[in-house]
RNA sequence: GCCGGGGUGGCGGAACUGGUCAGACGCGCCCGACUUAAAAUCGGGUGCCUUCGGGCAUGCGGGUUCGAGUCCCGCCCCCGGCACCA
């Protein structure tokens, strides 16, 4: 017998399945069906300089058993790679360190590529994609193109966070208490003309799951989102300026208390504030709007001016005071409110502020005081009670209200996908014509940030003529967020090759939606969001038959170091390289998923490897004493029990339960309790499905003992079925508890009755000697596991 | 504050639907075998206390039950989301 060497065997059995494209997998031909199908995926990786770490490995190594479990379950299994290759990273490594993001990045891609091949990993590398491939963006352009269309992709000018440290906007999705999620700065708003998709076109629908039988995403993912999209009931009530002839807007979910109303307020970036304010109110207005909306929230006393205009409340013609005030925001609602000082906490700061006067309309029994025509009315009816009124007066309607803002996607950086707009003096915003795609990335000698786009700085590719009326024009010279690029990339996947369309719709109805997603929970209201927005939006332009990207989620928990998630911002990596070459792949993919339940944090230590690579190496002894010593047509005996055990707790732990750490735990007790006699009658069968159960976390050792016992080929066998009928037993452990506690164990047969046990329990001497002679209560039975006896 | 998740040996964790003296499996540690020695390997031990009968133990306090890590109530602590969103 040889020693086991996993760098001899692994870039062996790796050569081995390229050669035979083990984990290539063809699309169906049209119209074939019934056939399982599995498509696994995992967040794709940002390919940085360094490598991968520990986390990707935990990551991509659970997928790979899901994928292999899957394959042998005869599934088709689609399980692509790709690279989420455009954003800062690269660019600000190629400005520190010179060069170019392109040749950054495709180098560590070439790197990363290698290290995921040396795990083992089952990829079907053919179906590889990278966003900075204009063979990819010219498609993300061209779905952009399509959003554009339908007006959910649009340009206005609004708010927006500035991230000073990369020099351009953030989505609210990424910026994390005030801060750059991706280099930690402070954000500041600055009012910008930017590019938004129209996520609230689909807040309602992004707060239902319409996943497909068998689709469950957790909870607590849930649960995020709906926090984020923040829906309101409400309603809208118009308030008259009487000397301006103007109706203005507000959004309230609390038109009970409109009678309470003593005051109104409007945001510093209301347009109305910059129309008639005056001029106090409007310097105010211009002092507010530019602080961070952090420093509006955390002062200690509320500020505001008044406007010298006055708004009529509709429900009683009272004329109330208009203010401009940064509590009240552009953003949400209508960016004006009635201001209710008795029953809003906010209002009542500011009316104690600026000694407004408050007037309570509802009191302790929740009943309307003070309430013209609905006095005595309950709060709760009062609300649709007014409501109605109001529309019948028309002056307002039920409304809903919601947290979500749209998504601001355009970046005033270089290394993204150009946006493809053109701006011409005549035609306004003209969409580039779908036949002028991919806009190409051009190469720039300057890519510095300046606070404008790098792009806009080469003269040679912003002007063009316009599509339109071939006059001159400029390119838009923004580039895309990369989060629009991963909000697709996983169709893609699918039809990787097309180059008439992004995907064609059959065989993306046939693969997806995608049967188990795996990935950070730090992007539950960023990529997860807008993914299902993307996929909602493209269903609803019949390019899809599905209207969730993603059957399954599950969050796996991150890997730390020193308490803190290992990340290249944090630099806090450990590779896989040293530890592959010192132990294996093998070794390395079983002691990551034996760490530990998948969804939680564990903290990065190698100080366990060692017991893995001992049960490695004492699997590859033992399997080779089995082939050499025991028979090859051995009767089943007391191993053959304990194997269709281990069989179905494997099968269940991954299938079912989604927990990849137990099984090792099982495949453990197997093999020690083959080691017990490697010549049994039944040691060649526990140990062919030893190999066979352990082939989805150690592929490479697992054919070497799979060849070893007489077989060809692991990679294709079908996953062993535990044998119901040899799982039964034919005798149990009793166990007798007295008031609960266990006082006796041992065998009884199966079939025994309720009462034969019992006359067991009792005429057990350690059992009396408990009982001590006292009166018998009561006795159960639980079948096949214990008999309890109460006395006293 | 509101919402969600979680507290089990020295450590990672197991116990899947209330039912095998809770602690599987592994790490670490201790003892032993092999060895001139060490490494590797193999075998054994390892929750706490104990008068060796047993007693106590799953964050704390109560409850339901023949029986609770598991269910219920209250509290403490940790992690995550939301928080001037009208």
């Amino acid at each position: 017998m040889d020693r086991y060497e996993p760098e001899q065997i692994e870039p062996k059995w790796q050569r081995v399945w390229a050669d035979a494209r083990a984990f290539n997998v063809p699309n169906p031909e049209p119209g074939a069906e019934d056939e399982k199908r599995w498509y696994q995926l995992e967040m794709l990786p940002y390919p940085s300089a360094k490598s991968l770490h520990m986390g990707h490995v935990f990551n991509y190594t659970m997928g790979d058993v899901v994928t292999h479990y899957h394959r042998r379950n005869g599934a088709r299994v689609l399980r692509p790679m790709g690279w989420d290759a455009f954003g800062l990273p690269a660019e600000n490594a190629a400005i520190r360190e010179g060069g170019h993001p392109r040749d950054i990045t495709e180098a560590s891609i070439v790197l990363i590529r290698e290290q995921m091949q040396r795990l083992g990993w089952a990829i079907d590398w053919d179906r590889e994609v990278s966003s900075h491939d204009p063979r990819f963006y010219k498609w993300t352009q061209w779905l952009f193109l399509r959003f554009f269309e339908r007006d959910l992709a649009y340009r206005r000018a609004a708010p927006v966070n500035w991230c000073p440290n990369d020099q351009t906007v953030v989505a609210n999705e990424y910026v994390v208490d005030g801060h750059c999620e991706r280099c930690g700065a402070l954000i500041e708003l600055r009012n910008m003309t930017q590019w938004f998709f129209k996520t609230t076109a689909y807040a309602d629908e992004l707060r239902e799951y319409e996943l497909p039988p068998g689709g469950e995403w957790p909870e607590r993912t849930k649960t995020i989102q709906r926090n984020w999209i923040g829906r309101s009931e409400g309603a809208e009530i118009l308030f008259r300026v009487d000397e301006l002839d103007r109706d203005i807007p507000v959004f309230t979910t609390r038109p009970d208390t409109l009678f309470g109303a003593t005051f109104f307020v409007m945001a510093p970036e209301h347009p109305f504030v910059d129309e008639y304010a005056s001029e106090a109110a409007k310097e105010y207005a211009k002092h507010a709007g530019a602080r961070r909306a952090e420093d509006r929230a955390a002062e200690e006393e509320k500020t505001g001016v008044f406007t010298g205009h006055y708004a009529t409340n509709p429900v009683n013609g009272e004329k109330l005071p208009i203010w401009v005030a940064d509590y009240v925001l552009m953003d949400y609602g209508t960016g004006a409110i009635m201001a209710v000082p008795a029953h809003d906490e906010r209002d009542g700061e500011f009316a104690r502020t600026f000694d407004l006067p408050v007037r309570t309309v509802i009191n302790e029994d929740g009943v309307l005081v003070d309430s013209g025509e609905f006095t005595g009315t309950l709060a709760n009816e009062a609300k649709t009670a007014i409501v109605d009124w109001l529309h019948k007066q028309g002056r307002g309607a039920p409304a809903v209200s919601f947290r979500l803002r749209d998504w601001s996607f355009s970046r005033q950086r270089y290394w993204g996908a150009p946006i493809p707009i053109i701006y011409c003096d005549a035609c306004g915003v003209v969409p580039v014509p779908d036949e002028d795609l991919p806009v190409l990335l051009p190469d720039v000698d300057d890519y510095l940030p300046k606070g404008k786009a790098p792009l806009a700085s080469n003269e040679e590719w912003l002007h063009v003529d316009c599509p339109k009326c071939g006059g001159p024009a400029t390119r838009e010279a923004d580039t895309m967020d990369t989060f629009v690029d991963s909000s697709w990339y996983f169709i893609r996947y699918v039809d990787p090759t097309n180059d008439e369309a992004p995907f064609g719709r059959d065989v993306v109805d046939y693969w997806m939606p995608v049967s188990q997603y795996i990935g950070g929970i730090d992007h539950a209201t960023g990529h997860l969001l807008y993914s299902r927005f993307f996929v909602k939006a493209l269903n609803d332009m019949g390019m899809l038959g599905f209207r969730e990207p993603f059957a399954r989620l599950y969050h796996q928990g991150w890997i730390t170091m020193g308490g803190t998630k290992m990340s290249k911002t944090k630099g806090n990596l450990v590779g896989p390289d040293e530890l592959v070459e010192e132990y294996g792949a093998d070794a390395v993919r079983l002691y990551i998923m034996f760490m530990g339940p998948g969804d939680q944090d564990k903290e990065w230590s190698d100080s366990g490897i060692e017991g893995t690579v001992r049960f490695l190496r004492r699997l590859w002894r033992l399997v080779h004493e089995v082939a050499e010593q025991a028979p090859t047509d051995g009767e089943p005996g007391p191993l053959t029990r304990k194997t269709h055990q281990t069989i179905a707790r494997v099968s269940d732990d991954i299938a079912r339960r989604f927990q990849f750490h137990t099984p090792i735990s099982a495949l453990m007790e197997l093999v020690h309790a083959l080691a017990e006699d490697p010549a049994a009658p039944d040691a060649r069968f526990a140990a062919e499905t030893a190999v066979s159960l352990i082939q989805p976390y150690a592929p490479h050792i697992a054919e070497e003992l799979w060849q070893a016992l007489g077989h060809e080929r692991l990679w294709e066998q079908p996953w062993p079925v535990a044998d119901a009928t040899a799982l039964e037993e034919e005798t149990f452990e009793l166990v007798v508890q007295v008031n609960g506690k266990v006082r006796d164990r041992f065998e009884v047969g199966v079939d025994l009755s309720e009462d034969e046990l019992v006359a067991l329990a009792l005429a057990s001497e350690r059992v009396q000697a408990h009982l001590n002679g006292a009166q018998v209560r009561k006795t159960i039975v639980v079948p096949r596991k214990l008999v309890n006896i109460v006395v006293g």
